[in-house]
DNA sequence: CCATCTTTGTGCACGCGTTCACAAAGGCAT
DNA sequence: ATGCCTTTGTGAACGCGTGCACAAAGATGG
């Protein structure tokens, strides 16, 4: 039986082993004293803890040039994941194969979501029609959104967004390239700042006070 | 002249002002007591210490339909980054206009690194040519690199590594929405557990010392 | 010029997550 | 069966980041 102690896995994964003995303490206690934790069954188990036993439907709605990226993406099918559809907005569309899936209208937004048992849905359209998006995907009973669109959407409570930036990793790399290419050491305040300047633009539109600005372009020139 | 207090960002932000204040402090003291920040020279402070008033040329290798969304993404100007080149293996693929730029030959490509000055680089290509193009840009002078491709990159020190799992955030989502529907409450390890489950997967392939181990696909189906 | 009011900047305390360290547990050899 | 060795599981301590609370600073009005 082939086993792993903690120390070789804290190793592998940069961390320390007894934070990682304790968190997989939380999972119950699979590992051997004196031997260490047998592979296969580790595996399976934090496999099925993470959710990657089940089959998770998902939509992803906009076609464009990162729906269609995503819809290839070759890593979702390995963690659970399978694309149920494809909607688009543009009838041209329609029809259409991506990725060996045919576009749907986003007429049939509520029916595929419906028929397929969808929960979670991803957002790939441009950012003037996300939120109209989110809220017909929320309406026919998603509760789980992954939105790649620049807006902040809202939902109601009881439903996950989760927002990608592309453009803020960059930003976090330039950060650091930076650093490297000289300037006195000054702030550490990293990723905060960043909300903090989201917000500090949203409220120069304003007259003053401006709480729950929801401007997402960041910087002017 | 319109001022922010850090009440109003803070209640903008969804952060406790005190720990804004704290981290503007950092910055150095731009703020007025008894009347708040100069929301000009607080965005122009801002944007000065992240970076976002400098010009950083980068170049995308691989327009594949990752590679052609983050070129068109409209993001990446406004944060003071220019996409200096889209690079490609496939020759057919080469002058043909993407975004408006056209495409170039990964031949030129320490050519195009050196001539345009570039320090920041973007893989968006399969993940078998990642650690090769990878290695091409440091060589070049590439200095921070945003990894799309779905592999470790091993690179030598100096060099930032940024790595973006686009089935990650679904990941997320859908351990929450595991939980949503019912289950025990049990773990809270989370984005911990995943690399932890990534080591346990690369390890399984070993003999049973594993340490280092940079076999990038997770779990077994 | 002084009093008052607002808001910053920061010392201090609290709480949480990480790490240390060790007792308990199990395997294995004798 | 017994003792030793390895590795887990976890109580306790440490450290760091967040939030509280207040003194200092400056504006504003009388």
């Amino acid at each position: 039986m082939p086993t792993v102690s903690s120390e070789e896995l804290a190793a592998a994964a940069g961390v320390n082993s007894a934070k990682l003995r304790k968190d997989f303490s939380y999972l119950g206690s699979y590992g051997t004293r004196g031997v260490g934790y047998d592979v296969e069954y580790l595996v399976y188990q934090i496999s099925r803890e993470l959710g990657l036993t089940q089959d998770w439907p998902v939509v992803i709605v906009g076609i464009g040039n990162l729906g269609a990226a995503l819809a290839n993406y070759g890593g979702f099918a390995s963690r659970g994941f399978r694309v149920a559809a494809l909607i688009d907005a543009d009838p041209a569309m329609a029809g259409k194969p991506v990725a060996g899936i045919p576009v749907q209208h986003t007429d049939e937004l509520e029916k595929i979501i419906d028929d397929n048992g969808v929960s979670i849905g991803v957002i790939a359209t441009p950012a003037g029609a996300a939120q109209q998006v989110c809220e017909r995907l929320v309406a026919a009973g998603v509760t789980s959104i992954l939105n790649f669109a620049p807006t902040v959407l809202s939902v109601p409570d009881g439903v996950d967004v989760r927002k990608v930036d592309l453009s803020i990793e960059l930003q976090i790399l330039a950060f650091h390239e930076q650093r490297k290419a000289g300037e006195e050491a000054e702030a550490q305040a990293d990723a905060a700042l960043e909300a903090e300047a989201g917000a500090a633009a949203a409220a120069a539109g304003k007259s003053g006070k401006g709480p729950d600005g929801d401007v997402p372009a960041v910087m002017p020139a």
